[in-house]
DNA sequence: GATATTAGATATAGCGGATAACAATTATTA
DNA sequence: TAATAATTGTTATCCGCTATATCTAATATC
């Protein structure tokens, strides 16, 4: 089911978007973007886009996309729960959370696990291949992503951009 | 551009998302995100879905999404453009603007007018309709949806925030 | 014990994004 | 000028993410 065609798919559809500010034809002027470049949203969305290509050329050797890596970092940080739960946590719908494990199991990074106290549900566990991928995925998410993020940004910056990025997400 | 260092349809569509830090059945207690929230990708997606959400909230009245709202504005800060030249600009690939277009023009918001220089092209041009609905709309985004963002982070962040993100979504 | 609820799963629909290919027109160049 | 290449808008199509309804097995509630 070649996972690798997703997340190489993803960083080559970059081009298209990186053509935009350019002034591909180099025909005419470069347009105006008016009140566009005060629209939080806007630049909000164009930045995001961004960061999230670059994430996935950062852990392109590992083959995974930011929401398979924010799956393997909470299933390391919370051991012994299900589906739902995950889930939940993630913003994701649980139906369109089965296929992503699926994948995720077919790979042997995580496994379901028949619980016993409610055997409707499945405790999610990192396997052994699974916790090394994840260990790998950190550092090339700290040393390459975030690590240009900070230079690009400035240390400070980085902090306070994440501190409103948080409160917006959460407070608003 | 000193951060303060202080500064420590789709709209239904949010309820998913946000059961997610509220602990939905009451269950048991709040996972743990863990680098997570250190991850700059998953802040700004986050964020860019509220974002987004309160965006279409504010301008429903209007019918109006944020790429739609992105195209009248362009249209009208560059009168003569073609659809190539106003789809690159906004990042959107020139076969996925002909439905986009298709939508705006029904609703008579904006015209196609077939260029007398290059018979290939189109025009794009907004009509009175359509001028009319895009004040409107920025009244609503202005006194509504940046209101309130400014309102939550403060002037300040609110314009280093947009700073940043125009950094990012540049030079990254 | 009957009924309601929950967990995971399936099917399906929709949207945004991406590529290939085509007709009409314009540009290039041989 | 004739032949070839490139460009504009368009269609068709595919992929991935998101959303809803529904099913089953299992559990909880009454």
């Amino acid at each position: 089911m070649t996972v690798s065609k997703t997340a190489s798919d993803a960083v080559r559809s970059s081009r298209a978007l990186r053509k935009e500010p350019v002034d591909p034809a180099g025909d005419d002027s470069m347009l105006q973007l008016g009140e566009l470049s005060g629209l939080l949203g806007y630049s909000l969305k164009r930045a995001q886009l961004r960061v999230f290509e670059d994430f996935l050329r950062c852990v392109a050797p590992l083959q995974l996309t930011p929401a398979q890596f924010s799956v393997l970092l909470l299933l390391d940080k919370n051991p012994g729960r299900n589906q739902t739960e995950i889930a939940n946590t993630l913003g994701i719908l649980r139906p369109n959370f089965v296929a992503m494990l699926d994948a995720l199991e077919s790979r042997d990074l995580c496994a379901r696990m028949r619980s016993t106290n409610d055997r409707r549900s499945h405790i999610l566990v990192l396997t052994d291949r699974g916790r090394a991928v994840l260990a790998r995925a950190k550092k090339l998410v700290a040393n390459k992503h975030e690590a240009r993020l900070i230079e690009v940004l400035g240390p400070a910056n980085h902090a306070a951009l994440l501190e409103m990025l948080a409160k917006l997400a959460q407070e608003f």
